[in-house]
RNA sequence: CGGGAUGUAGCGCAACUUGGUAGCGCACCUGUUUUGGGUACAGGGGGUUGCAGGUUCAAAUCCUGUCAUCCCGACCA
């Protein structure tokens, strides 16, 4: 039976909402998908339902072609899971704690990593039970800081999650492989267009891990790319270090006053005053900026930490987090100075009356990393670590060393990939999937261990693949739709076909109402608008609705004739009422 | 957590400055009308004005507190 108008639970609306700011979120509210039933909490309608239900048999089919079985854990689970991996004090104000009568602690799974570690634990003993791939389409509950942008960031979310459990790495990479493929087919299936990022893998201590980001300036994320094929997150992009330049002609290093010139420009401008150079201007690029910043380690232990970077840049608070992690980085406050008072505040740099000043081995036992950008036998003006002075010509290798690098300063675009193939451009995403190599880090903390073919225990390594299910339904609205409403992909319509029965003659809707039987039979989804209201309505929430095919029964039918819309192209034609059908067919993808 | 804004009918908004017990459009119900781009007219139902307290003869309106939501940032497998 076709999805009939007059009886569907629906109810459209002629006005955005206006706590909705963004297209997907006050389109899939005005057309009736969804509704709101708490701060990033909602409700789904019959055609948001059908619509997510339409994604998850795509997922299932991918999933099952890639060899990974469905299981369904709880909701609800018990905190020990979570307490043996520490993720119960980790996740912190973001996880939905509740107590049971007893008073026992629950949670409101966030993630299902443990539990699925548990029951392979439960279960299975022996190299001889791997691989083992399976996975769950679930709700997951985070109390996000602040939802956002209708389904893109809600704090109650379906995610389909998938693990891999492999006796070996080159195991693991195998099920990785078949997952990131499975992810490809089931967003080409979806129409999305979408890049796959290198993603920052410390955070959760594995080794290998990407994202699927669909572009767009709503976007989460900030990834780059380069015209030749480099991808990544912008938390993950790690640059070459730079090559050795050759210093022997590089002037010796001079300590001068530089009254006033706390900051970068400042300094520039007494630069190019007081100590010109041949051949052209100062720029910031010639100064070594070197940021003082705050380590918090996961026990709260607090040390600071001294990156020199080249003037013209800032530290990226994001990249400056997963170089540092598991550790939190803030900038230092007046009370770190204060604890520190050999650093003055704008003169801080790697020397002081020529010798060493940072780093851990020097004088001030304070870590000292540079930026990559940082070539040995580069020069550079600098702070010489006393109230207004400056060094110039500062050279590294020659009369500085640090610690290591760090690679915390922003991404500029037109910056060189770091493999060489050509200039970055930065972009937004939304995050769709991301594809990850666990490692062993949960097998550990859980002891999940099986026998080998000798008779050992080994620790098993894990992937985790995540799928955000809910957030599809939005990013396939927010990239596909116009000014009148959504165009849904055929694959994931709630119909293929809308017929709109235009007039209020009898013979309009039985003509109709025959065209839905037989596009049926033919095996369309098909929305019928049998209602008994103006055309014009019917037309305009036909728009807004969405459906990919929109066959118009009215005036032309006397004549044998209907019209056919394709909704994403805007094309309109007439044609006869008994080849409209085959019309669609010839014109699908 | 920091900054900004807003809470009045299902949705979008007005009335608040200058207190007098709530109104418009959409949606909904009834009737007539209209039927290829949200028809027109008439009638109607629906709101303890986020919550609590205070001032006052009288509070949507003034005062105090509180809660919530949205946006930007911070945070976020």
């Amino acid at each position: 039976m076709p999805y009939r108008l007059s009886t569907l639970f629906l109810r459209t609306l002629r006005e955005d909402p206006a706590d909705a700011e963004v297209d997907s979120h006050k389109l899939l509210v005005r057309a009736g998908y969804i509704r709101r039933a708490g701060p990033g909490i909602w409700s789904w309608l019959p055609l948001g339902l059908m619509v997510k239900n339409k994604i998850e048999k795509i997922v299932r089919e991918e999933m099952a072609a890639a060899g990974s079985q469905e299981v369904h854990f709880p909701g609800l689970l018990p905190k020990e899971p979570y307490e043996a991996t520490g993720r119960w004090e980790e996740y912190g104000d973001n996880i939905f704690r509740l107590k049971d009568r007893k008073d026992a602690d629950y949670l409101l799974a966030p993630t299902h990593e443990e539990v699925f570690t548990l029951l392979v634990k439960d279960l299975y003993t022996s190299y001889k039970d791997l691989p083992l791939s399976i996975y769950q389409i679930q709700l997951k509950y985070r109390d996000e800081a602040r939802p956002r942008a209708g389904l893109l960031r809600g704090r109650e979310f379906i995610m389909k999650d998938a693990y891999s459990f492999d006796i070996s790495d080159e195991g693991l990479e195998v099920s990785y492989q078949a997952q990131r493929d499975a992810y490809e087919r089931i967003f080409k299936r979806l129409g999305l267009d979408y890049v796959i990022v290198k993603a920052d893998a410390g955070a959760m201590g594995g080794s290998k891990s990407e994202e699927f980001l669909c572009p767009a300036p709503i976007g989460e994320d900030t990834f780059v790319r380069s015209s030749g094929g480099f991808a990544a997150n912008v938390e993950a992009i790690r640059f070459e270090v730079a090559q050795e330049q050759d210093a022997s002609k590089t002037p010796a290093a001079e300590i001068h006053e530089s009254p006033k010139t706390p900051t970068i420009a400042t300094l520039v401008d007494f630069s190019n005053q007081n100590h010109p150079r041949k051949g052209g201007q100062w720029t910031a690029a010639d100064t070594l900026k070197n940021v003082v910043l705050a380590l918090v380690s996961p026990e709260g232990k607090r040390s600071l930490a001294i990156v020199g970077i080249p003037g013209d840049r800032e530290v990226d608070q994001k990249r400056a987090e997963a170089w540092f992690s598991p550790n939190d980085v803030e900038q230092a406050t007046e009370e770190d100075f204060s604890k520190h008072p050999q650093l003055v505040k704008g003169y801080i740099g790697p020397t002081k009356s020529g010798s060493q000043f940072l780093g851990e081995k020097s004088a001030s036992k304070i870590p000292y990393f540079l930026d990559p950008r940082v070539a040995k036998g580069s020069s550079w003006i600098t702070g010489a670590n006393e109230d207004e002075k400056h060094v110039w010509h500062l050279t590294y290798g020659r009369d500085f060393s640090s610690d290591g690098i760090a690679d915390i300063a922003e991404v500029v675009a037109g910056d060189p990939a770091p493999d060489g193939s050509g200039p970055l451009e930065l972009a937004r995403g939304i995050e769709i999937g991301h594809v990850f190599q666990l490692g062993r880090k949960y097998a550990e903390a859980l002891d999940l261990k099986v026998l080998d073919e000798n008779g050992k225990l080994v620790t098993v390594t894990m992937g985790s693949y995540g799928i955000g299910v809910t957030r599809l339904v939005a990013v396939i609205a927010e990239q596909s739709h116009d000014e009148k409403g959504l165009i849904w992909p055929e694959a994931v319509a709630p119909a293929q076909i809308h017929i709109i029965a235009a007039g209020k003659e009898e013979s309009v809707f039985e003509a109709a109402e025959a065209l839905a039987g037989e596009a049926e039979e033919m095996g369309f989804d098909v929305m019928l608008d049998d209602r008994k209201v103006s055309p014009g309505i019917k037309f305009a929430d036909a728009e807004l609705l969405g459906m990919p095919w929109v066959i118009v029964c009215g005036r032309g039918l006397e004549g044998g004739e209907v019209e056919l819309w394709d909704r994403a192209s805007g094309e309109r034609l007439t044609v006869k009422l008994e080849s409209a059908l085959a019309e669609i067919t010839s014109r699908r993808k």
